[in-house]
DNA sequence: CCGGATCCCCAGGGATACTG
DNA sequence: CAGTATCCCTGGGGATCCGG
């Protein structure tokens, strides 16, 4: 990308990730970890080939991530965030926090992966009761899994599935998602299509960030 | 822009602000208030006139800003941010947080406005002494004039001159900024062409943000 | 002088095909 | 699987011009 040559730092952020796509390779790996070029590639989709070859060379370049040769039984490149690139995680998380706002609309053409229903969770949902025994929730929509964990004051979620979960929420992205954000309430999710099993109760201790204590 | 078609909150942020360009001019916005045209093009150094007039008319459309018709004696349209466009700030201020690590780099060809010299203060500095008196600084850098002030734990900041400050800092951006925002000490701050008149002490109360406690 | 609109040119992105 | 090569086309940069 051609330079903006301002000396400011939001100016000079913008010359290293301002291009289009490479913000949101910075959040594959976030959110994958380290990565083979396939699993980005499946992870951005819409993405040329060619494209995500030329943003991986500049971002290696920037040193915002590191390519590594995988021992054998691997025998592949991994696409590695350095420090730098980890040091981003605030800034998508802002940007990811402001875009919820815009989550409500659907839109039949919208892609979706398992790993965009574990982020925002883990990222925009607080534990509003600290104290209260550990709870396990299962998110399921539109074939992406996740298992939501709260308890101690944290929210932690990854990909995949619970063995015995509290409660199970399945739905529509924009129900699932939108319910656990704050975008919604509970009602306009049922009426989205969310289905739930086990004890709906747990919601009450998710708080979604940026909403005052007590929202449902 | 083209959208990404993600239905994840990153990429519909990015649909909205991803543009070239888009991103510093909510930057201008937020940095200089309510602001006619030609203040918006003069304080984006680089961009044509056509392209701002289009993402001008992107942003409204988004309802990120709002054109509104100034008072008789000024009879001119003035652009402003709306709830929307203010709530980038965070996310503007961590990307900004981000971007100071490129700013060692000395470029000549950089522009530079007086706006900029005055927000990384405000955003990446806090006071260190909270009980200590109020104290003000005057920043000079490029023919910018910025007055930093520091006092009861909040540090604030603007554009222009200080009747009688308690210290000054004077040389070229990356001098005077650097030192601020921690990422130079002092001594390479004078290397690089700072002088100082004044308390020079009172820089010890103000400590870069992200940084430890009791750095210089 | 302010607030754009118009035109031309070129770099950068998108889609597809192909290769080690 | 992990990219490269190619072609096309959109969108940005720069200059100029125009109405209020």
């Amino acid at each position: 990308m051609r330079s903006y040559d301002q000396y400011c730092s939001i100016a000079r952020a913008l010359d290293v990730v301002g291009d289009r796509w490479t913000l949101l390779i910075v959040r594959e790996l976030l959110l994958q970890g380290p990565a083979r070029f396939t699993d980005l590639k499946n992870g951005l989709p819409g993405i040329a080939a060619n494209l995500l070859s030329t943003r991986l060379r500049e971002l290696e370049q920037a040193e915002l991530i590191s390519r590594d040769d995988a021992p054998p039984p691997v025998a592949t490149t991994l696409y590695r965030l350095t420090e730098t690139g980890l040091a981003l995680e605030p800034a998508l998380q802002a940007l990811g926090l402001w875009g919820l706002r815009f989550m409500t609309s659907v839109r039949p053409e919208d892609t979706f992966r398992a790993q965009w229903l574990a982020y925002a969770p883990e990222w925009f949902v607080a534990d509003n009761a600290p104290d209260a025994p550990p709870a396990t929730i299962q998110l399921s929509s539109a074939d992406a899994h996740a298992v939501l964990e709260v308890g101690a004051g944290r929210v932690s979620s990854h990909t995949g599935a619970a063995p015995d979960p509290d409660l199970v929420l399945d739905g529509p992205p924009h129900a699932v998602l939108g319910l656990l954000t704050g975008v919604i309430d509970f009602e306009q999710a049922t009426q989205l299509g969310l289905a739930t099993r086990g004890r709906r109760e747990v919601l009450t201790r998710l708080r979604p960030i940026g909403r005052a204590a007590g929202s449902p």
